[in-house]
DNA sequence: CGTGAAGACTTTAAAGCTAAAGTTAGGATT
DNA sequence: AATCCTAACTTTAGCTTTAAAGTCTTCACG
């Protein structure tokens, strides 16, 4: 009786991060009917979406701002000239409440990326604008983001690449029919801070 | 004068979400070396996985968690019976702090998902060990994860399935020899809660 | 015009997370 | 075997976000 027998615990030695094919072969254990397939398919999206928001979030903070401020200068950017969003507008695209729309302007708005003011013809409403210093950080924010992308694309031929993305929108369409977004924000965390290196 | 001829603004209409290729445009429009096909590929990606994890938090918000205590549950599972890890180690894995373990380990043990007790062998660690109870959870979850993700995929033939999971695999494997994760914690916010519905 | 109701933020309280400092047990050194 | 060092959490302080309550226009009606 001198070792760990049965009652209360010892660990198991540190382990490494399980891979792909041994996560679906715990979780078959546990649950017979899962589809490995499918599964594959599944956690190698969820797998590959986590490390390239790493990615993004690592670039992005070298030019001094957070994954969260990008969303919002991408969001501005992409409604186009002259770049201006109401904070309800920008909260139900980037799904977050208003209240935390309204803590986030607050903040880029004191780091000069927006300007936040009243809507001269209806003074309830707020107009957040980017700043030319916005466009500016996105502009760069961008272009390496792209590069990055390139580079994670670059070993599939044009038509794997058309391939893909034709299937990822085919599934889109399919998620957007089945789950509607019950009235407008689409929470899910898409963004947060990461600095470059955690390292010790 | 009367009219809103140059300077302070008003606002254009509320606006629908931008679609994919509308979103697509306006980034080319700012930002000229834009590849389209890469773009499409990477935005229906990360727009797929945001639909997704919203999904998933409704369906578990359902049995009484929230998506980041499934995230626990699922690492417990998947390293196994006895179903035990130190928080250090799930910490690595979920891509958290330690502070932030303890106090997700304080809830869940509160919850009575798992348990969390001293090694024996060497006091200084910690071991939390999966309950009959969160181990039903989890198993409740999966199945209904795995209905809604049979049913995302339903519209893929066989073969789809198997050429987007290797193609995803090799993609995913670019992106973790390109961007190493720098010793540990994986920080992307992959998993938050997300009730039901948010309408009114 | 005065009043009520609705809309669009903002404010407040509380949850959950990060960073950094604090504890405590195990090992290594001498 | 005394001391220092390291590892593995936990605690504390501050930030970001959510939920709920509050404020301030604007619009519709009488």
């Amino acid at each position: 009786m001198s070792d760990t027998s049965q009652g209360a615990a010892s660990l198991p030695p540190p382990g490494h991060e399980p891979s792909l094919d041994e996560q679906i072969a715990a979780y078959q254990r546990e649950f017979q009917d899962l589809d490995p397939q499918v599964e594959k398919v599944v956690s190698a999206l969820g797998r590959l979406n986590r490390r390239m928001n790493v990615a993004y979030g690592r670039q992005v903070s070298e030019l001094g701002i957070s994954n969260t401020e990008w969303e919002v200068l991408k969001t501005l950017v992409v409604s186009g000239a002259p770049y201006r969003l109401g904070p309800g507008e920008l909260a139900k695209r980037l799904g977050l409440t208003p209240a935390a729309m309204t803590h986030r302007i607050d903040r880029m708005a004191n780091d000069g990326l927006v300007t936040r003011d009243r809507d001269e013809n209806n003074r309830v409403r707020v107009i957040v604008e980017l700043t030319d210093e916005g466009r500016a950080k996105w502009l760069e924010a961008m272009r390496r983001a792209s590069a990055f992308e390139e580079d994670l694309l670059q070993d599939l031929s044009s038509e794997e690449r058309g391939v893909l993305g034709e299937v990822l929108i085919r599934l889109l369409r399919r998620v957007e029919d089945t789950q509607p977004d019950a009235g407008g924000r689409l929470k899910d965390l898409d963004a947060q801070d990461q600095d470059g290196a955690t390292a010790s």
